[in-house]
DNA sequence: CGACCACCTGAGGAACCGCTGAGCAGTCCT
DNA sequence: AGGACTGCTCAGCGGTTCCTCAGGTGGTCG
């Protein structure tokens, strides 16, 4: 599965990069419209991540100039503000899927996996760990055979942790992947998650999943626990 | 089953080809009549999709070119509005079907299937989950052995539930498939037909076929409920 | 042993989201 | 013309969710 990023914001570019490449994604970058115009049409992509805010050449021009060309790459646009001009701009030139900015990277993942889902070849993927389940599709989850009722924010959390599972992830890791890029909150958030997500499915089952490692971060067990 | 849409407006060429791959259908798209004559030519597909209005050569003319040359691939018509005039011209220059713009995904659908039936190959469809079942083309539906009246908008809204049972599917989509494609109004009209639809076969019978997944949107079980 | 630091916990307020009932316009049927 | 039905809008409500904050707990190190 290949992803081309287009997008001018270095930071953000590398960040995405790293991002996706983590949940086994190919990831190619450009840094501007006319770049990106290019790789596009010289390479077979699976998705295209395109900004509207380029230098050179917008995203707009770049989508319809595609479209135009008869390249149908589905095409998840990034537009800056929730003004809805954009959103149906986007949609206009012949992009597939939009989203505003700032968003995390968890809810970025989700889209990227829809569009690629529409192009029909993805398999269902059901997340696992011992007898922690999660299928991200119809977001549900399960421990053994109870299923679990979890927010929103809980479930792009354990599944961030579902992804990463055996790893030890960083409270500030979590916070850039769960939370939208630009949170500028209390960490201490993510303290409070963890111990929502463990009493639902840590306390009732008298089993220990997600393990504090003191001074590093938290490990989801790969075996469930 | 290989569909041909010829249209020239990106955004709807786009929406259409991502909701009839949804569907399993294989699509084309050209962006003006002479690339949709040529294509249409060239390839084998079993429906083309016929917008009236486009750049250089109108639908008209490339429908009537193709039954000129001796192409009878059955051919739905995408007329502006609801002037007889043009459905009238439509049949006349050897369409199969025409739709009035704008429709919605469903609807479009129910066409394009009803066309194909009519190429004889398509078996007929019964959608079901659990005790929940519905025949789209007699457009019935019962729960259990009781029958169900629903309004043509409840219906095409369970139906598009139906196709997607088990997935939690967004306001966004279900406004995306079930109302016309330039629906701009007020997405709490999705809530309000959640509800009509609980009313009519959820209460009545103390199950809960459409369960509300909060921040994302609803899914109906797989099983029914 | 005591101080500090990282993490945990409970409470609470604000924002958000979905639900609901009322009401209105348009259409179809009688 | 009148009535039933359908499709849609709107505003208010109530519960959920998100986040903050202040204090508690336990490990670690001087």
């Amino acid at each position: 599965m290949r992803v081309l990023v287009v997008e001018d914001e270095k930071r953000l570019a590398a960040g995405l990069k790293k991002g996706l490449e983590a949940e086994g994604l190919a990831v190619d970058i450009a840094l501007n419209g006319t770049d990106g115009l290019w790789m596009a049409t010289e390479n077979p992509y699976d998705v295209i991540v395109l900004d509207i805010m380029l230098p050179g050449m917008s995203g707009f021009k770049v989508c319809a100039a595609l479209r135009e060309a008869g390249n149908w790459t589905p095409i998840l646009m990034l537009t800056a503000k929730s003004g809805e001009l954009d959103e149906a701009e986007a949609l206009d030139t012949g992009a597939d899927d939009y989203l505003t900015k700032p968003f995390s990277y968890v809810v970025l993942v989700a889209h990227i996996r829809a569009l690629l889902r529409r192009g029909g070849r993805e398999r269902p993927t059901v997340l696992q760990a011992g007898d922690l389940r999660m299928d991200p599709a119809s977001r549900q989850t399960w421990r053994g055979e109870t299923e679990i009722n979890l927010t929103p924010r809980e479930l792009a959390m354990l599944e961030f942790f579902l992804r990463r599972r055996g790893e030890v992830v960083s409270k500030r890791e979590i916070l850039d992947h769960v939370w939208d890029y630009d949170f500028e909150g209390d960490p201490n958030i993510v303290e409070v998650y963890v111990r929502g997500l463990r009493n639902k499915f840590d306390r009732p089952f008298d089993r220990e999943a997600i393990e504090t490692i003191r001074g590093s971060g938290y490990r989801l067990a790969a075996d469930g626990g």
